[in-house]
RNA sequence: GGGCGGGUAGCUCAGAUGGAAGAGCAUCGGCCUUACAAGCCGAGGGUCACAGGUUCAAGUCCUGUUCCGCCUACCA
């Protein structure tokens, strides 16, 4: 037989596209704003960088963002997610630099205005692929809405909060020490270097008095830095250095005379005891200038090259530099020792290059005051952040903040709304360029060069993408977003600041929950990254074994708290799940041939009541924990209900009345039970595999528009789909004992092809009315000749045995029987059986055990006491028979 | 230096609120049974890292030890 409705295999090429562009033609994403009725929904996307290609992290992260969209969306929510890009200030702005680079030029040569018109160029042409990639993935955005975050209104709303911080005084401008890419030739924050263990050097320096008497040795790692020293600090409690702050020293190789000064910040126990200081290009340093007032003296400059400070050192780079310096110093006789050293090197997060502390006037937001309601939002539970063990981590960065230094040394980025007088040198700090100085009405004022740190404009997403700072309606409806999902790589760099933003601006907080996802790692656990070269593209597992069993990998590896570790023969094997579904399906749309929309509340069959129990179960528990975020113990209810209850039990119980043998009423409801399982079946599945159940749904006859617009079975109040205890305990009764037949069969050998002759005894009334009463499907799916039931107990001549609950199996084995087999097997199972009831024997002769622990746990030990000792006795009696038989 | 996570079947991992150790893959045996061999039916395999403790009861809670991984920090 052949179906003309579903091809043998599925093939998710030919469906994926076509679904697509189904759903974005027919604004099936679309959220509304007029909605009154429906409950909103929102989740804005973390904004993936222009220049970026998908990757496994965004994979997961967009996936799971939008299994919970498609599934609130058949709860019945009115839902909005929000999609867009980051400009990605130096990433992109490397990139196109890269390009610019192929055709012989660097960004100065083509001046900061053809600069970036190339840059938009470059965004106009490649910045769609990552949106085309996130739509292979089946992200249902609405895509109407696409925001970038240079685009106008974001661009007036970062203008619009920076103004306002700065009036707020919570924006200011300064000299500090800042951390400083010599590549990207800007600042970076704290966060944007990533530390690095290193082998290197402690070289041990002499620095001689300047009355020619003796020396104080230092130790630095860094020692290049030494021309820019302008004290040498010992602790003021270290008796090996009395006396010496009044001496003076003579910087060698610079012979500048330089003070010894005392400081409790100087750690006794390390090397000698003795720091020196550069301000300049050392955080700690430079408080320590501040202290002590000394002067700043910059020997390294943006290039990495060293500045004119450097006396004959000067255009040297960095590191030739500090080469020399060790050659200069050895020369003089300076150099005590060089001993190997561990220490933690920064680099800067996009290109790695070493990066520099070094002095340099920048713009800070003041980061305390912001912080203060972040934590307090948190603590009252108005942002709850899931796993919880987060919100521990969030509090100790929140509580430890430090100042954000927020300009850039770049060109790609929202320039900072600030302008200088060149006549009077009075700062404006305004929404739109200005015309006149305010102090002195002169018309040469000079915007500020710098650009913002990139998260400065993503940490107003939530509320930017929605209008702010006009009062919207997207807003009013909106925020807070219900809930933000997240890597936690990026907990501080964005949600921590979103929520500083958000408090401030909004006076509410972004999103009502966090939920922060593992990350994704490669198969044996490491970080995937393209200097590793062990990437995983997700492209590539997309192409051969198609999205939804991409997406249904992802998760059911998604349990909470732990990494990802991805490999093709995971997805491999739920490529099978998604084609056992697919044939479940193509076997269905043989026998289903109308819509079916009314079970029949009489006369449903053992097998219909129970899978419509088990459907409602699976619901109500896919339900249960996609609100709570476990999108792996949902796939799993799924996986465990498609694949072992329907596939394996119902639709191999309801053959015989699908093919007419038990007539055409029975099969009539049957029908109507098959039809209504697989249609709720394929809405349940809908929000992790989109594709396959779209499909489906299409050939499934009744259904019109698509599964996206259908109802979560949960909410529907569908006929008879209900819980129905005594149909799954009768059902595990007959399972039971069709198992312990094919146990039996399996064990022994016995091919399928050969039909068995059975006998069920039980002493139980009920046991045995339930046993005639099933007796078709007993001798269908465990393959019998014929069944008997009984109450005599009477054992057949030649028989293998097994028990279930209160009844024994006999498989009937004249002639066929192999003793010592049957011998062994029996053996086995009473030893298992002896070891389970040792156990709970010892438990039940515990009197603590009675009297301490519940009822109802005392009273399930019992039971199972007594069913284990029956158990054993009736294998036991057979094992002699057998025994003698054999004999 | 602080903090966090993890060590459960050969492999990769599940095991909210403590009450008879689970899945997938791999392995072994038997099957082309009229949706699916990308399949069906069975089987084997774990002293839940180690040592203590709390409890009637611990993979699950507490303490310590050990081995991995990550985050964070200014020890030159």
């Amino acid at each position: 037989m052949s179906s003309d409705l579903l091809d043998k295999g599925y093939k998710p090429h030919d469906v994926e596209k076509r679904w697509y562009d189904f759903w974005e033609k027919g604004r099936l994403f679309a959220a509304s704003e007029s909605e009154s009725t429906k409950k909103p929904y929102s989740i804005v996307i973390p904004p993936p960088n222009v220049t970026g290609i998908l990757h496994m992290g965004h994979a997961l992260n967009n996936t799971l963002q939008d299994i919970l969209c498609r599934y609130r969306r058949l709860r019945g929510d009115n839902v909005l997610w929000m999609p867009g890009t980051d400009h990605a200030g130096i990433a992109t702005q490397n990139v196109v630099e890269k390009k610019l680079a192929t055709e012989g030029l660097n960004r100065y040569q083509v001046g900061r205005e053809k600069f970036i018109e190339a840059v938009w160029e470059w965004r106009s042409e490649y910045g769609s692929a990552i949106i085309n990639q996130l739509k292979r993935l089946g992200a249902s955005c609405d895509w109407d809405r696409e925001r970038f975050t240079m685009d106008d209104g974001l661009s007036r709303a970062v203008r619009k909060v920076f103004v306002t911080l700065y009036q707020e005084g919570l924006i200011y401008r300064g000299n500090y020490i800042i951390n400083w890419c010599p590549r990207c030739h800007t600042a970076l924050a704290d966060l944007e270097v990533e530390h690095e263990v290193h082998d290197g050097f402690l070289y041990h320096i002499r620095y001689p008095f300047s009355d020619g008497n003796g020396d104080v040795v230092i130790a630095t790692t860094r020692p290049e830095t030494m021309l820019g020293d302008t004290a040498v600090a010992v602790n003021p409690d270290d008796e090996r250095y009395h006396g010496v702050e009044s001496r003076k020293i003579v910087l060698p190789l610079m012979n500048r005379e330089i003070p010894v000064i005392q400081d409790k910040y100087v750690d006794m126990t390390f090397g000698t005891g003795a720091l020196k200081i550069t301000p300049a290009h050392d955080p700690n340093d430079f408080e320590i200038g501040n202290r002590h007032h000394l002067e700043r003296v910059k020997v390294i400059g943006e290039d990495g090259l060293m500045t004119p400070e450097a006396g004959k050192f000067e255009k040297m780079d960095r590191f030739q530099c500090r080469k020399a310096v060790v050659e200069a110093l050895k020369k003089d006789h300076l150099l005590d020792k060089i001993v190997p050293y561990q220490h933690s090197i920064g680099h800067c997060y996009r290109c790695n290059t070493i990066i520099e502390p070094n002095l340099s006037k920048q713009w800070f937001v003041k980061t305390k005051p912001l912080a203060k309601k972040a934590i307090e939002a948190v603590k009252n539970g108005d942002t709850r952040i899931v796993p919880e063990i987060w919100t521990k981590t969030y509090f100790e960065w929140m509580n430890n903040i430090k100042d954000w230094c927020i300009s850039r040394q770049i060109w790609w980025g929202h320039q900072i709304p600030a302008w200088t007088c060149e006549q009077c040198e009075e700062v404006i700090v305004d929404m739109e360029p200005p015309d006149t100085c305010p102090a002195c009405k002169g018309k040469a004022l000079k915007q500020d060069t710098d650009v913002l740190d990139t998260w400065f404009s993503s940490a107003l997403w939530p509320f930017s993408t929605m209008g702010w700072p006009d009062e919207t309606r997207a807003l009013k409806m909106f925020y807070p977003t219900s809930v933000l999902v997240t890597g936690f790589d990026i907990l501080f760099f964005w949600v921590a600041r979103m929520m500083m933003m958000g408090l401030h601006f909004m006076g509410d907080v972004p999103f009502k929950d966090v939920y922060v996802h593992a990350l994704v790692r490669d198969e044996e656990g490491k970080k995937m990254s393209k200097s590793t070269g062990n990437v995983i593209d997700p492209l590539n597992i997309i192409d051969n074994y198609g999205t939804d069993a991409f997406r249904f990998t992802l998760a059911a590896f998604a349990a909470q708290g732990r990494d990802v570790k991805m490999s093709e023969k995971r997805v491999e094997g739920y490529r099978h799940f998604i084609n056992k579904i697919w044939n479940a399906a193509r076997f269905a749309l043989m026998h289903i041939d109308k819509e079916y929309k009314d079970i029949p509340e009489r006369s449903l069959s053992l097998v219909d009541r129970w899978i419509l129990s088990r459907l409602y179960r699976a619901a109500a528990s896919v339900s249960d924990s996609l609100d709570g975020y476990r999108f792996n113990d949902a796939a799993s209810v799924l996986y465990n209900f498609v694949w072992h209850e329907f596939c394996d039990w119902y639709l191999e119980a309801v053959k015989p009345t699908l093919y007419g043998k038990e007539g055409t009423n029975r099969k009539e409801s049957t029908l109507s039970v098959l039809w209504r399982v697989l249609h709720d079946t394929l809405i349940l599945l809908h929000p992790f595999i989109p594709f396959v159940t779209e499909e489906i749904w299409n050939k499934l006859p009744g259904t019109t528009g698509s599964v996206m617009q259908s109802v979560f079975p949960i909410d529907a109040a569908v006929n008879n789909v209900r819980e129905d205890a005594q149909a799954e305990s009768t059902m595990s009764m007959i399972t039971g004992i069709i198992t312990g037949i094919r146990n039996i069969r399996g064990e022994m050998n016995i091919s399928p092809s050969l039909s068995l002759t059975v006998s069920v005894h039980s002493q139980e009334e009920s046991i045995r009315k339930t046993v005639t009463q099933y007796k078709d499907m007993i001798i269908n799916l465990a393959r019998l000749e014929s069944l008997s039931v009984e109450n005599t107990g009477r054992r057949p001549k030649a028989a293998a045995t097994s028990v279930f609950e209160n009844a024994t199996i006999f498989v009937h084995l004249e002639g066929i029987i192999d003793f010592a087999q049957e011998i062994h097997r029996l053996e086995k199972e009473i030893s298992k059986l002896a070891n389970e009831l040792n156990m709970v024997t010892k438990k039940l002769r515990n009197e603590d055990f009675l009297e301490k622990a519940p009822k109802d746990v005392v009273e399930k030990a019992k039971e199972r006491h007594g069913s284990l000792i029956e158990k054993q006795q009736n294998l036991q009696k057979h094992l002699d028979k057998i025994r003698a038989l054999g004999a």
